[in-house]
Parts: C-alpha cells; sequence; structure tokens
DNA sequence: ACAGTGTATGTCGGATTAGACATATTGTCA
DNA sequence: TGACAATATGTCTAATCCGACATACACTGT
C-alpha cells in the first residue's frame, strides 16, 4: 500500500538481519531497504576492488565523501538512484545490477 | 563521470531503440536511461496482468494517475527509486527486479 | 600522545522529484 | 458524431534528496 512513504529509517546497525520485525515494516518496505542494503554493500566492494578511498570516488562520481560515507552505509537520506547511478559511474553492466539485485541478500 | 546531473532528458519517442546515439550520451547515462524504460515497461505490464487502469494503480501505491502515466512513460521527472517502490508495492520480488533490471533490453 | 589518513555523522541551502490538479489527447461504442 | 473512459501532458507547491562543509571518530605509525 504505502510504497512511497516513510522511507526515513536509517537502515543504521543491522547490516543483514532482516528489516522486518525491528520496526513496523511492511512487506515492500523490507524489501526496499535489503534492496537499499545490497546495492550499498556492493558499491563498497567495488570501491574497494578498485582500491579507491571515499574521497576518491567521491571525486569520480563528482560528489563528496560524505555521501559516498551515507551511500555505503545505506543511509535514508540516500535513494536507490543514486546508489545505482554510482554503481554504473564504477563501470557496473546492468546485468551486474541484475545479479546485485536478485540475490536475496548477503551479497 | 557526470553520473549525477542531466537526468533532464524526457526519454520521449525512442520507446526501444538505443538512447545513446540520439543526445550525446555517455555510457552510464544510456545505461541509465535503458533501466528506467525497462522498468517503465515492467510496470505497465504489471498493471496490465492485473487488469487495472493508471487511476487504480495510482490509488494502491498512493499516487496519482498522471504519476503513472509518467513512470510508464519513463519520463525524466521520474526516479528509478519511485519505479521500484512501484514495482515492490505490485507485489515483485527482488529476484524478479534482478530479472528485469538484469535484461539487455526489450523485456 | 601526536600527526596523518580515512571514514562517519550532523546540518544547511539549493536542486530535483513527488503528488495533485487541470486540461488535452486518444480510443471505443452507440 | 457525441458521450464516456482511459491515458497523456503541463504546471504548481511541497517534500525529498543532493553536494558541501564542519567536525567527530577510528586507526596507524612514530
Amino acid at each position: 500500500m504505502n510504497a512511497t512513504k516513510r522511507k526515513r529509517l536509517k537502515a543504521k546497525g543491522w547490516r543483514f538481519g532482516d528489516a522486518k520485525e525491528l520496526l513496523g515494516l511492511s512487506d515492500e518496505e523490507s524489501k526496499y531497504v535489503e534492496l537499499k542494503m545490497r546495492l550499498a554493500e556492493s558499491l563498497r566492494k567495488k570501491r574497494l576492488k578498485r582500491r579507491l578511498g571515499q574521497t576518491e570516488l567521491a571525486k569520480l562520481i563528482e560528489s563528496s565523501q560524505s555521501r559516498v560515507a551515507k551511500m555505503e552505509a545505506a543511509d535514508g537520506s540516500v535513494s536507490i538512484d543514486l546508489l545505482i547511478r554510482s554503481l554504473l559511474a564504477l563501470g557496473a553492466s546492468n546485468p551486474e545490477l541484475g545479479r546485485i539485485i536478485a540475490r536475496t541478500h548477503r551479497g
């Protein structure tokens, strides 16, 4: 139902566990948050693989270190949109994105 | 490089063809736009499969008919974020989303 | 303990995106 | 053709998100 509202969740602390039980999250909400965490995790992996610091990655995608940190933390102020654009900027293909998103978690 | 800026593309007219040549789109930009179009298309398919009108779907996801129309048209004012939330609201699983995103187009 | 490097967190102003409304367009049926 | 439903398009205001900055925290090496 409420697909749109309440994205202000913060996703802090529970890096792997399920979202659903901690807060009163609906199915879509928890799927949304898990998806976001998976993307966040992949971003960090890709960055480390390239041996880049957050500041360097920030420069690469025309953003700031703090935003990169927030992306990787799946912060509530970060959209899936931004995560996807950043992954694409790091050279992820659409099939690769698909794999990341499909996985039922712990990338 | 410029992952962030210029999303104001409208994606009008070229329902399937490649984005890249029409405008001066970078690799990530065209991947982004194609991705969006694939999601848009899937949303429409899912809606029709359920025999819902845009107005009904709008109600379901707490949005408006006009926004649904724009989503399905992959309008520039629509984010991938919103498309994903809508698909989740229509019951798409993460693996299903993954498949949609992975496909190299004409889903 | 201090300096240096990298990451996290809080906040702010400005940019983008959202839902809503009005209106136009398209399609179907009588 | 006219009436009606469905979808598309344009524009507004409000909410959300983004980059930036400041600053805090964590970890090394000395």
